[in-house]
DNA sequence: GTCTATATGACGATAGAC
DNA sequence: GTCTATCGTCATATAGAC
């Protein structure tokens, strides 16, 4: 007689796709509302679940949020590492942007919280989530300190503020404001955003 | 015998301040956590009032934090009344990112509530709000108009782009987190906030 | 593991004495 | 108008049958 992983196997495949399922509902949900007005309910009934059942995956609404939002940040880990290495440090900085801004549009959970907010204070409890946060922020930091080099980011700015800045378009409310305004589609809404970010107000 | 303006007036000046007292202590609170997180309880014992008599004044948490918002709008209005007539436009609107950033950095209610707050829905269903917010947007989108025709706020950026990038400000969290990492003063904070937001990241 | 049903606690709002 | 005490409601989390 064989091993037989692939009994074991479905039985955890079953449970993997069970929990993605959570934490894609999670992510949406998140989106649409703040982590104090979404309930343990919403997430069940997005799922198709009894509450009950998402204990049996998550020990706590912090922990699932927590679990959620590395899911998220793991997407974007995997996104940043597939940009084609002859992009430019620059480029792959507005590739960031819009990735962000485009997760944003669809109203999904943002890549940062906002200030305030009480699930950021859960997420800085989350020792995976930090963990998830530095990992990306040292490969974004690398493409920072080489377009400073390269002098196509204002060399004078403190690398720290460049990464929050471009950090905090994922939960910049403009985007919201925008969309509801109906002026503009989803697509001029991110160029708009990203070209204030990079360039700024001010005539050049 | 004379009608008896004073004594009247008393009463409704007690009344009057401690109406001031809860606004302020609301808005401080607000600063502090999100409109769900916020309690009753917690506005009753900052004021150092019973909860019950905060319900003489405003007759609904939505009500209290609407008044709240507003009364931070007004601020607003009147110190961009106060801003001297010789002012550029361009200089006024850095003033006005100013006073939001030192504003937000001493933790007080943001002037726009970031997207996906509870209290953003609230606000939105308030008339009071929409009108005080449309006042301070009439005014600021004057000095936009102005600089944008002077060349001083690029011209082919929309003006409302230009308004919600600005009230944006008012929410940003690389504030808390510039001032968590404890490496920078306020006011450098505040410079390196508004510098990025007129001039971008981007290397002139 | 999934469900129904429930225990527990928190919060918004009010009743009623002073 | 202010207080203490309380009600009604809802959300997290769990118990226990299947």
């Amino acid at each position: 007689m064989q091993p037989q992983p692939p009994k074991v196997s479905f039985k955890e495949q079953m449970h993997q796709a069970r929990e993605d399922a959570i934490l894609r509902s999670t992510c949406q949900l998140l989106g649409v509302k703040a982590f104090d007005a979404m309930t343990m309910d919403d997430v069940a009934n997005a799922v198709g679940i009894a509450k009950a059942s998402l204990y049996k995956h998550f020990c706590s609404k912090e922990e699932l949020c927590s679990a959620a939002m590395v899911k998220i940040l793991d997407g974007v880990q995997a996104y940043l590492a597939g940009l084609p290495p002859e992009m430019q440090p620059l480029e792959k900085l507005h590739a960031l942007v819009r990735w962000s801004l485009q997760h944003l549009m669809t109203n999904e959970m943002p890549l940062l919280p906002s200030r305030n907010s009480t699930l950021r204070a859960v997420l800085m409890a989350n020792q995976g989530y930090l963990d998830s946060l530095e990992a990306v922020s040292h490969q974004v930091g690398e493409w920072i300190a080489q377009a400073q080099a390269q002098g196509t980011i204002h060399p004078t700015l403190p690398p720290v503020v460049v990464l929050y800045t471009l950090y905090a378009r994922a939960c910049d409310p403009v985007v919201s404001f925008l969309k509801e305004s109906g002026q503009y589609s989803d697509a001029e809404i991110v160029d708009l955003v990203v070209r204030t970010c990079f360039d700024g107000l001010a005539a050049r």
